[in-house]
DNA sequence: GCAATAGTGTCTATTAGACAATATTTC
DNA sequence: GAAATATTGTCTAATAGACACTATTGC
């Protein structure tokens, strides 16, 4: 029986790599960070890096999110900070081709973030920016952007993965919220289904729907107008986290 | 930058676990095996080992799979054998303490499979058996079947995510024909159903709701009386994968 | 006024769930 | 016949989706 045996492993790196996903202009983007060196050098990939010595992998996945975009991550096995983004772990890549030089296993992990104003707030990528998740999933058809060009290691499977959860997570969930700031209005929450979905929905059957559903959304009671036209009530996200009936994705 | 230098990152191990289930009895089940020696020397854990070095996590998990059961995987990422159980990454554990004696992050693995004769087909296990996951998640009360002991490591936790995964993904998927034998009623279907969710279903409108869904069965064109009464059509799992509308689970 | 967004009301086709009734076997 | 399971039919309350209509702002 020679299963664990410590001092017979193959040997295995560990890294967190993060799909960052927000909504911007009325898109889904991900964060890209530009890579500094081989293999890949130039290339865009997903934020991340080794997991260190005594550290969770969660707290892995939030130290970088932190080091790329000063967020603090705000998980469900842990104390919420005031502010901050949803963080989940995703999936694990542990093809032992994904990295030309080792075995590197990746434990991918998915944060879902209101708009940011600038994508760098400080770490050791070359440079940052959000992009279309179309863009970056895009094929590389004789184009020269860089951007267009695919990502690096396995990276577009992983953020395409990411995006497939985000899509039917927002069905059954009231995770849409977490691409919401703090406070925010029913149309502004719409638009941010219509961008994850890329569809168009009914803003007044919309409208009845997360307010008929119980615990989904808690009124503030201020209004704003910052969209224009007649002021909207302001919401917080209520404590409910699974949607019963969930939203529907029309279409399907 | 210091991310990405192979010759100074931590060392790990890395295993699979795996959270095999099935439905006997009128109950799911899980496959625990009896650990040979230390740590946890004697208690129920489940069945995993390190993956290879030049093995893909999955294949890993498939190997591990046949090894202690003889079943072949079916996964959605390859080639389907005659007959397989339904294999899929479950989520991956990481922290530092979860094994004592030294760094090993676990791929978790969740199997669905029909009933099957023997628990043991064949491998490096002292023994093995099926234990309801009821029985396998209740906390020690001062009790003393060596069965009532929590899990090993932090098996209970991976069960626990293995079972709620199973629950929630048999409302909008074709999975639960994973319990079944290739040909099955729509009684037993309706079972499987029962067993997971721990509920009573309505045999009538189950009946109509399964048989109306398009893709979900494809009958055969047999019949059988193996569980008494009027005798039922027998039916294969269709093409369908995703269940639109899904199956309700009742009072949520 | 017009344009834009917010919000309410109403109608209809569909559906989930309750449950009566019938069909076909074993005992 | 009695008991068990399978299968079909019917009724009702709830709901998704379509869409008319009103409300309140900025210009």
């Amino acid at each position: 029986m020679p299963p664990y045996d410590p001092s017979a492993f193959p040997p295995f790196a560990v890294t967190v790599d993060l799909v960052v996903l927000t909504v911007r202009r009325h898109a889904l983007c991900a964060l890209a960070v530009r890579r500094g060196e081989p293999p890949f050098q130039g290339r865009w990939a997903l934020p991340g890096g080794f997991v260190r010595a005594d550290e969770d992998l969660e707290d892995a996945a939030a130290r970088e999110l932190a080091e790329e975009t000063g967020l603090h991550a705000q998980s469900p096995t842990g104390p919420a900070p005031a502010y901050g983004a949803h963080l989940e772990q995703l999936a694990t890549y542990g093809d032992p081709k994904r990295d030309p030089r080792m075995r590197v296993v990746s434990v991918a992990h998915l944060v879902l973030a209101p708009d940011l104003p600038a994508p760098t707030a400080g770490g050791d990528a070359h440079s940052a920016r959000w992009a279309p998740v179309e863009t970056l999933l895009e094929q590389d058809e004789a184009r020269e952007g860089e951007l267009t060009a695919p990502l690096a290691f396995d990276h577009a499977r992983i953020l395409g993965d990411g995006v497939e959860r985000a899509r039917s997570k927002i069905e059954y969930s009231s995770l849409a919220t977490a691409f919401c700031p703090q406070e925010f209005t029913v149309g502004e929450l719409r638009r941010v289904y219509e961008a994850v979905w890329g569809v168009a929905l009914d803003p007044r059957n919309f409208h009845r729907k997360v307010t008929g559903t119980p615990g989904f959304l808690v009124p503030t009671g201020g209004t704003t107008t910052r969209q224009g036209g007649r002021p909207a009530q302001l919401f917080r996200a209520g404590g409910a986290t699974l949607l019963n009936p969930p939203m529907l994705r029309p279409e399907v």
